[in-house]
DNA sequence: CGGGAGATTGACTGATCTCAACCCGGGTGG
DNA sequence: CCACCCGGGTTGAGATCAGTCAATCTCCCG
């Protein structure tokens, strides 16, 4: 039997050292689910679906995966994606409420789940863990008003050059300078809140103007200064 | 002198029961800095502004609160509104980070300051506070969720009317039905994401579809039914 | 009475969406 | 081996929602 390795590490390493359940203590890391390793999700595979109960957290061991809401005509809209070290699905957990959106795997995923009732004892008696995921959930926070006042003031232009220099500090580039992640059309569109035919168009602008390079779906960033400075961020 | 209340209630009972302090034991809130009461802000006074340091919560003993973003263009995008028991400030006090917002009172306000090092305390002590915290902030990411996928999707027309509806579930009426909250058109204009000039056009579409009435700032909302199925929502 | 803020209306413009046609590459079944 | 199909990806044309600009009005205040 292979040693399966997680950034490296074998999953409890990788559970104490990189996710929201890096403050745990060796005692309270004995009660996690993690002696059945991990679920292994294909590429486009479902997690769970905005309207269902939950009531526990995914951690992502491997993979992407992204997070969406599905509109009232069908069109999904990406709110964030997931990544190695990321906790999906603590927002319904802690409130009690049914999912509020669907996580399919852009890459195929290795997660671990575990259980609500858990999370909450930690969270309980656990100060350094409530602070941690307090931490996390703030920051989502904020992001999300960013994402809010983006999409509600920006040009679509805008909001796809700010995609894409997101899309290359989140996911970083391989080793020939293209984004890490890759994306069809309709899902770039599905973040920046679009039509796919803009996004298409939109793209081959930025190509024209030397900004960036397309070969199918891989995208490399050129001129990163100059989408930053097409997208208006504030950073 | 005078004995001031708050919804009803004096202040540290006010504060033990509609906040997010209602978990604190009598000795936590013996240490809590109420005893020089609250702080008082008039119409449209700023309480902090985006891009400050604040490190402490804010808690809203009376009145309203809107809370923005200040956009590239130097338009307000409103991100929530608070009232009283909310707490405001909380995001950048946990994370650490400068205020990503500005908040400015609708209504004139009284306001209880809580430095952070006292709240950070609370939560790394006491587990009910922690989650109660922790519940608060999911249960504005859920919102924060749903406003981006309404922002990107829906048409002006939908979202005004979506408004209305949440501003009335908020605020409630008055005893005349008329929204208890009142606006300006550019203050419409800053929560839907939109020009004032495109309110005020929808708003008299409404008045003439006899979904509601305008008297000045005030507004009644006739038609809730025929409302919520404009804005198409999923509730 | 003059000034200023907010509200309203009209005309114009243009960014973006929609619809429809077409392309391309990969996989499949005959 | 080839025809076909299917899921993306592209491109063009036309329609339109909604933003901008500018003029006007109303109300309130000093």
């Amino acid at each position: 039997m292979e040693k399966v390795q997680y950034n490296g590490q074998n999953l409890r390493d990788f559970i104490s050292k990189s996710t929201v359940f890096k403050h745990l203590t060796e005692k309270e890391l004995d009660i996690l689910p993690i002696e059945g390793g991990t679920d292994s999700y294909k590429r486009g595979a479902m997690i769970y679906e905005e309207g269902t109960r939950i009531n526990g957290f995914f951690i992502v061991c491997k993979g992407i995966i992204k997070i969406f809401k599905t509109g009232f005509d069908g069109k999904d809209q990406i709110i964030r994606f997931a990544k190695p070290g990321d906790v999906m699905g603590f927002r319904s957990t802690i409130t009690g409420e049914l999912a509020c959106t669907t996580t399919k795997t852009i890459e195929e995923a290795e997660i671990v789940y575990v259980p609500g009732e858990l999370v909450r004892k930690y969270v309980m008696t656990n100060g350094n863990f409530a602070m941690d995921l307090l931490q996390i959930a703030c920051l989502e926070l904020g992001d999300a008003n960013d994402y809010i006042t983006d999409i509600a003031q920006k040009t679509v232009r805008e909001r796809l050059a700010e995609v894409l220099i997101q899309l290359k500090w989140t996911f970083d580039l391989d080793r020939d300078n293209f984004l890490q992640i890759s994306l069809t059309r309709e899902e770039l569109a599905n973040i920046v809140g679009t039509a796919t035919e803009s996004v298409i168009r939109l793209l081959s602008e930025f190509k024209q103007d030397q900004l960036i390079e397309i070969f199918g779906r891989r995208i490399k960033i050129l001129e990163e200064a100059k989408l930053i400075k097409i997208s208006n961020m504030h950073y």
